[in-house]
DNA sequence: CGTATATCAGATAGACTGACATTC
DNA sequence: CGAATGTCAGTCAATCTGATATAC
């Protein structure tokens, strides 16, 4: 005799159950899909931190060396395309650069194209440093995934796609 | 003649083929689903707390308070449930009582069955805001989400609990 | 002149650590 | 006595806001 699946039985199928008996009135099924959303993105968050740490990196720090470094040579970026990209303020973006400049990981360079604004290029060490960095962030994520099928992760992908695109900016009309 | 479809062209596209051009030598293709994921997380979270703070409250405010709305009456829990459900400190949940408590939406009583202990439990008006709130959330959620046909929201949901499923500190053998 | 760019100081909110008293 | 519970003070890292100087 089979057992049967009795739901994925994780911590979001216990939160189902304890709304559904405290409050049958309503439908908390959307809770599914976006808490198991959440949650997953909390885990997963730490076990990419452990990787950065290898490299004495945060989440943020990351962030802002891969940004540079996907742009490609020179890997330099005004910092108004980085901070709209990583989605925060102008201010928080010039503190942040502050620790990476001291750590000589990025320099500020004056933009010859525009005298009010800077350029941050990624230094030899910078760069050296995220190529490193990527690799091994790769190298966990696959590690993550590994137990999904193929079919698996393709069919996450694509959920995780349409979903995104409801919640874009541009596509999102709130 | 109709358009390709060309992938799905959102950030994460973007950003993988950066690294296509950029690194030719490396896969990046976990950064997929990983950076969807990430991605919707973040602007999902931003979509919630607008909801939250229609209640004056902020997101781990609202956590707490659903935390005990759902765990049924009386309503009650000790600070050690709490803050391990919720994935912090005890200190960080001491600190996070005195807010609530101090706006009476929580008190603490004496643990009949520990001196050691105490119990958090909600207030009346704590008990009335949290139940406002979580059917507001919940609206917010179905208008996220209704976009989704029944069946790609099924989907995702059963990808996520795979995903959840690895990710979970009791599945992940790290 | 009005707008955009980046910076800075100050304030804020949230979290953690480590020491502590109390009770099991 | 050793372990567990909750509290507290202090610290920390990261963010935002609003004011500012400069250049477009």
């Amino acid at each position: 005799m089979t057992r049967p699946k009795a739901g994925s039985g994780d911590a979001v199928d216990k939160i189902l159950g304890q709304w559904a008996r405290e409050r049958p009135d309503l439908d908390a099924s959307p809770m599914g899909p976006i808490g198991r959303l959440r949650r997953c993105s909390a885990l997963l968050q730490r076990r990419l931190e452990e990787t950065f740490s290898l490299f004495e990196l945060s989440a943020w720090e990351f962030d802002v060396l891969a940004t540079l470094r996907r742009s490609g040579a020179p890997y330099c970026l005004a910092p108004t395309a980085l901070f709209s990209t990583l989605m925060v303020t102008s201010g928080t973006m010039t503190h942040r650069m502050r620790g990476l400049e001291t750590r000589a990981l990025v320099q500020r360079l004056p933009n010859p194209e525009d005298a009010r604004s800077v350029l941050v290029q990624l230094t030899a060490a910078g760069l050296a440093l995220i190529d490193q960095a990527v690799e091994a962030h790769l190298l966990n994520e696959r590690q993550i995934l590994a137990d999904l099928s193929s079919a698996e992760l393709a069919t996450l992908d694509r959920s995780l796609a349409i979903l995104l695109a409801q919640l874009e900016p541009e596509s999102g009309e709130r």
